[in-house]
DNA sequence: CAATTAAGTCGAAACGATACGAGTAGTGGG
DNA sequence: CCCACTACTCGTATCGTTTCGACTTAATTG
């Protein structure tokens, strides 16, 4: 069958012991360096990761699970962690668990058995339970995106609900008052957070009306039809604020097919970098969270972690621009 | 440590191998399933797979790997196939290579590093070497969206060409004759079998132009661009294919943007299934890839395959909405 | 040149699961 | 009540590495 490190030995006329300690970087003598690097070349040798991580108990392999995959959020975050993770020599294991706490827990059992060496998570609820197994395990855990209830972990949030308060200050500033929210389900940190700063802004300026906020359900769709909805309902909403990327993308489509001018009409003020920003500047703000630098504090805490750094809970800055 | 078989038979007080059994289905006897059952539960046992793979060669696992995370088109079938394989009792690691051919090997050498069962590839380039290695070691490769030079492996794609056509047939029949086209890249397979679709619907027509033909770069922004300049160039231009979602997306909000009315004063056909294409029907239009079914008919000809099957070409249909 | 130290090499025991032939309960019929 | 037969269950070898203490070289030194 396939080619073992016993038919290097029984080629060079060596032992397992030394042909693995060449493998593994360890110094060998000249004369031997050459036979084994023959035999590997003759035999065609691929070492076997599993009997490797039998014994080692690593793998090279982090676990990423994220509850979807279809959103511009997640998947930029995913690449940049895969390519942190890659230059430090190791691989990532993807699993998205559909917003289901049952999958996640699952995903994460999946992950486990397959050895990942850590595991970074965007947890659909707020609770431990989800990674408890993982924890248990002694396996090193960093939770992006949102805040948990553990203490074992690291998380990697951003100032969500400052950089909310200030975006829906600026649109104050300019003298709306009519400012409508679209935002998603507040079960979600996230959107709970967005929500509240929103909020914290609105109820200083005395001007907070439960019925200019409506929930898109952070999808595309979901942000057009609630947008559709806002402009129906409050003929003479004044601003817009659209809390993630998708329905930020439905509720520009809404507000354009209304025939309401960005900027002219209507203040907007969106979240994530829509790359089609450029051509509104500066009729259209957005919440601008540093995505790539959450994959890459994602990635490096992770390997802190490995190497026996303590958990760290790190909070990063979105801008408005 | 980790929870091994041993200490479920010590805790059971059963052998080795009969826990064995029970993980593997085999029957064993009621009472000893709830005991085992239950010594599960109580100490957190999970399965090692790399024991398990290095004593079966297997490891319940396929690879998928993808050029881009960043698009619908792709996460969307991979959560189906992740969905289908799962029901079958295998796991999925993702990988993306960014759209580089380097990587692509480096990471379908990762996979197989991981013993994957089965490979299942959108490969950046129309030739095999990117998996030939998997190729080799007999490990069963399904490649999906993309026609390869290689016969040694299965292909799902869709009747880009025709449904191409057709939908341009159609924006011809309601009398239009200026129709521009937004594509991607023509050296991606897809691109270049839509291009050729609208090419020859438009060439039979005796109205085909090469500067009604923008790239898009397959991205929201480059597709809002490639439409701005359409608009521009082509001030009367009665109508505009878009050949991907996200170029769509752009190229409604540009069209939105210069004050024009779908289905109005502009024919549209976008593609792939655009969540709010329901509040335009019927004014606008779109080319429906089967992205479930692709993902569904990947994962079964991957089980196939792997059960002994040989590779096997199958075209799916889109259809036009 | 003997003694000491450093540098490589060795053999065998794990790692945690599965496979296999052999053994032992349980069941039903005579 | 025993025998044959089915249906589990058992002990142990094995998968391909790494690990570890012991051992053998080679190099260094007084």
């Amino acid at each position: 069958m396939a080619v073992t490190i016993k038919d290097l030995a029984r080629e060079t006329g060596l032992a397992n012991a030394t042909i693995s300690a060449y493998l593994n970087g360890i110094p060998v003598r000249e004369y031997n360096r050459i036979k084994i690097e023959e035999a590997i070349k003759k035999l065609g040798y691929i070492r076997n990761d599993y009997a490797r991580g039998l014994k080692t108990h690593r793998s090279g392999t982090i676990g990423v699970l994220i509850p979807e995959l279809s959103n511009v959020f997640s998947t930029t975050i995913i690449t940049e962690i895969e390519e942190c993770l890659r230059n430090k020599g190791y691989g990532i294991i993807v699993c998205d668990c559909r917003t289901d706490l049952h999958r996640e827990e699952e995903s994460v059992r999946f992950l486990l058995s397959k050895m990942v060496d850590g595991l970074i998570i965007m947890p659909v609820s707020t609770d431990k339970k989800a990674f408890a197994v993982a924890v248990q395990k002694n396996i090193p855990v960093v939770v992006i995106d949102r805040k948990t209830n553990s203490e074992d972990v690291s998380h990697i949030v951003i100032n969500n609900r400052e950089i909310s308060r200030e975006a829906t200050e600026r649109i104050l500033a300019k003298g709306c008052r009519k400012i409508a929210l679209v935002t998603g389900d507040t079960e979600v940190y996230t959107a709970k957070e967005r929500k509240a700063g929103y909020e914290d802004a609105m109820r200083k300026a005395g001007v907070y009306d439960e019925s200019f906020v409506k929930n898109g359900g952070l999808s595309v769709d979901g942000g057009y039809s609630a947008t559709k909805e806002i402009l129906a309902e409050i003929p003479d909403v004044q601003a817009i604020f659209v809390t993630n990327y998708e329905m930020t993308i439905g509720s520009i489509i809404a507000i354009n097919e209304e025939g309401r001018k960005i900027g002219k009409d209507i203040e907007f003020t969106g979240f994530d970098k829509v790359e089609i920003t450029s051509a509104f500047v500066p009729a259209m703000h957005t919440v601008n969270q540093p995505l790539e630098e959450i994959g890459r504090v994602a990635a490096d805490v992770m390997t802190e972690m490995i190497e026996g750094a303590c958990p760290r809970d790190i909070v990063l800055k979105a801008e408005i621009l």
